[in-house]
DNA sequence: TTCCATGTTCCGCA
DNA sequence: TTGCGGAACATGGA
């Protein structure tokens, strides 16, 4: 699931219970989540620093430490995050457990394993290392500039849109949203859409990340009319009521509606 | 048993 | 050079 609005939401659920706290012990059960350090160096890393900013790049979390370094998390598709006081029960499914000063414990999970956690000393030179496109809600990310990540592709706008190094932080599921609400399908060429049409996406883009995000991170939490509920075999299109299609792009299950996509 | 899943990456090919 | 399809990764549910 978690896309740029439900790491926003992993961020605020941090800021929420263990951040500003200090981490005492590191605990890695299962090694193989980890990327670019060992058990080990990110044990004698965090040992003893405060968790001191949240930090979001895409589906990136970047946690601040009070040294300036970084606890970098991915959520792959079913990394999660809990946190909880003394004698809660454990989540299952623990990839890493940190177990902070005041008798708070916070667990990064992961069912399947796609996910990783590091640890990176410069949040700038990770996010060119990873070649992380701007994330998609950057202030800087202007109309104009999307405009000109635009230019000269020739793919398809759900490719560009699910593109990391192009744009950071969309998904499958929000990308067929956003595609739905600008009314273009999902195997359009890039290079076939209109001025207008582009100028659409990024109004769309903007504003559908910046709701799901508002409104938390649950689909249940989005409006009735977004594409988002009905991603199942025969739904009704919440616009037009037509039958939504199912389709292939770019290797990924794309729901979409023929009358009002084009 | 087989297929599929909301993540990324790599390879071969057009 | 860009981008696509397919496979791979690991695991569980339909």
């Amino acid at each position: 699931m978690p896309e740029l609005p439900d790491v926003a939401g992993f961020a605020r659920y941090l800021e929420k219970t263990v951040l500003h706290q200090t981490v005492s012990r590191t605990h890695v059960p299962d090694e193989r989540i980890l990327s670019g350090v060992t058990r080990r160096q990110l044990a004698a890393r965090l040992k003893h620093r405060q968790l001191a900013a949240t930090h979001r790049h895409g589906k990136y979390l970047l946690l601040e430490l009070d040294d300036g370094a970084h606890l970098v998390l991915h959520f792959g598709m079913t990394g999660r995050l809990a946190a909880w006081r003394r004698d809660g029960a454990d989540p299952d499914d623990i990839k890493v457990l940190w177990d902070l000063e005041d008798g708070w414990h916070l667990a990064y999970t992961c069912q399947r394993l796609l996910g990783e956690v590091g640890y990176a000393r410069d949040r700038a030179r990770f996010v060119s290392s990873q070649s992380l496109g701007p994330d998609a809600l950057d202030p800087d990310l202007t109309e104009d500039r999307f405009l000109a990540l635009m230019e000269g592709r020739r793919g398809t706008t759900k490719g560009l849109l699910m593109n990391q190094s192009v744009i950071a932080g969309l998904g499958n599921v929000y990308s067929d949203e956003i595609l739905f609400q600008a009314g273009i399908r999902p195997g359009r060429k890039v290079d076939r859409l209109s001025a207008q049409e582009r100028r659409e996406l990024y109004r769309v883009l903007r504003r559908v990340l910046t709701t799901a995000c508002e409104r938390g991170d649950a689909v249940a939490d989005q409006p009735d009319s977004w594409l988002i509920h009905r991603r199942d075999e025969d739904q009704e299109c919440p616009r037009c009521g037509g039958t939504l299609r199912a389709d292939t792009v770019i290797g990924r299950t794309s729901y979409w509606c023929p009358s009002c996509q084009d």
